[in-house]
DNA sequence: TATGAATGAGAATTCATTCAT
DNA sequence: GATGAATGAATTCTCATTCAT
């Protein structure tokens, strides 16, 4: 509780600190109302910061985009290496049932800003991380297609919560989620 | 009155045909790329004839989207009656990977046009929609959960399969999708 | 004087007429201001007519520009015929001396919105309209280079006329004025 | 004090030389592209120093237009004392012909920023010019308005050179030129 | 019933300028 | 003296909607 030079408020004129706050206020927005839904006013607003800071740091709306999605492929990347299967649907089941719905890699994954460009890095980023997962199950002639229906689930389980937001799926025990979820994946993904 | 003339040019000025054709239109556009990123006239084009008869058919943008929802209503109220569980789960099924993917109430229902009544709307009536779900499987604890992430699930997948599009999802053998969701289905409402 | 069915004031929703109005505001402005300086809301407001008529209509504020450059470059064609050496010269001096000085094809063309593309359409313009003066008087090594100094200075008078409107140049008698813009350019293009 | 140290990085933290490297990049930007389609950043970087030291020395972009301007002023003081006719157009011609044509205290004068305070100044200061000039051919009704002509040609050819830049004129032999201008000055101005 | 001209609100972006370091 | 972060006003353009024909 001590405020002895707190870290937090005093720091202004800190142009990393305005990036990261900007990066995270429209990586909410993008997830929760889409992209043509949010205005760059709603992300600054929400930021705290100045409209005009998201294109001196980010040189467009679409250069924000871009830069949540490169921060969702991060995430997304961290479950490359040798894990067995169950650690890695472990991760996934993470990923939908996490804390905060609208930090979330999948949904992120799933807009689009209308740029083809991005679009198509967003369908190579899925196909990827499709193989990472089909891998991790036993090879099969449906194995990619198994995987992509469990991200695709993932995705939708994940929008509902942070988009629609019903109950109970929303405040949901997060053990209880967690055996559905981990049942749902064990059926589709053959061991 | 007869029709004997022109079958070429056949119905011009009919206002019940203009209608559907731009309800037609806005479920496609709605569903792919979403309300926002929608415009007016994108659905007018589309359907062939003029911006302005929107506002005459519908009142406004939002109430072409509330009319499109309610076609989607219709469609989910199908399995009302007292089907039997793998009748009803056959119909989730057929929902998910039905031909058409740019025609699918589930991706409909998760559309939101920004209007918070309406997303009330929403909300109810997939909680309507869940319970119906629910009561097709072994009443528990958590069948209302359950029932809801199923339809997530089936939200997502069809979402992938209009949206992003990627393969091989999006044009899976149809026998191999059903097979692979009746599982994850199987899996998730208790029999 | 008669008012009867007059055609002025009472077309409104013409677009012909629209588009006309916007193209003379649009021309006044940019040959008094320049391209930078011009508002396409300045523009509107002169034209009397809804800011947003002007992307309607030409696309773009560029698009504008472009199409009040089509205009200068139609009025340049206007000597382009075997007319004499005399006739040529009259219609340059009649350019520089006319009585609407903000309706100047040589202002005009001077004119940059910035764009390289229209850039090198002025450009190649500008070179096409000397050749043609060039063939106009007796040839010689720098018929071009001649032509292009009367060009040169016809549009420096004109601008001067146009834009900071000193006096007594900018309300000088014609008939004075042409007698020595006659003599300026017989002085540069040999006879 | 001494100047021993560094002739490498001679000259860092001086103002006078920061304020003349910001007045030379501005007079290029302004005579090249004119006063609206210059913004203080293409300046500052041109000028290799920080941005807001245009407000520092100049108070605003206004100022230091102001500044160029009265630089150019100052270039055509340099015919005030008592020249022969030859002699100032000599000058004049020396002006146009000039090897560096983004220097060009003409061009400069009929650049405007849109105050009309500033308008006022130009328009003070062509006159005051124009008649320096008239006074040096033979006093005639006219003399005035033909000294304008010869200096709105001036302008005229000097913008074409800096501005559009077409060949031949912009790389023309300096002597050729020097010969043409001075038979068109021959023209204008009685002997 | 249909067309397309016109409108006005709102969106993203640019840019001169100010402020803190 | 210099830097670069931040601000707010202005600009172009888009888009849903209304109006006249």
């Amino acid at each position: 509780m001590s405020d002895l030079d707190s870290p937090v408020e005093p720091r202004r004129r800190d142009a990393a600190r305005t990036r990261q706050l900007l990066l995270d206020a429209a990586r909410r927005r993008f997830i929760r109302d889409g992209y043509a839904a949010t205005t760059v006013r709603d992300i600054a607003d929400d930021a705290g910061v100045n409209v005009s800071l998201i294109n001196r740091y980010f040189a467009s709306k679409e250069g924000l985009f871009e830069a949540c999605l490169g921060a969702a492929v991060t995430d997304l990347g961290n479950d490359t290496d040798g894990l067995s299967r169950d650690e890695i649907i472990a991760r996934v089941v993470a990923r939908i049932s996490g804390r905060d719905p609208l930090d979330n890699a999948y949904v992120m994954l799933m807009r689009s800003s209308g740029d083809e460009r991005i679009d198509e890095m967003r369908r190579a980023i899925l196909i990827s991380h499709a193989r990472k997962l089909a891998a991790a199950g036993t090879p099969g002639p449906h194995a990619l297609l198994r995987a992509q229906i469990v991200i695709a689930a993932a995705f939708g389980i994940a929008t509902m919560r942070s988009a629609l937001q019903p109950e109970p799926i929303t405040s949901a025990d997060p053990a209880v989620l967690h055996a559905l979820l981990t049942d749902l994946i064990d059926a589709v993904l053959p061991r």
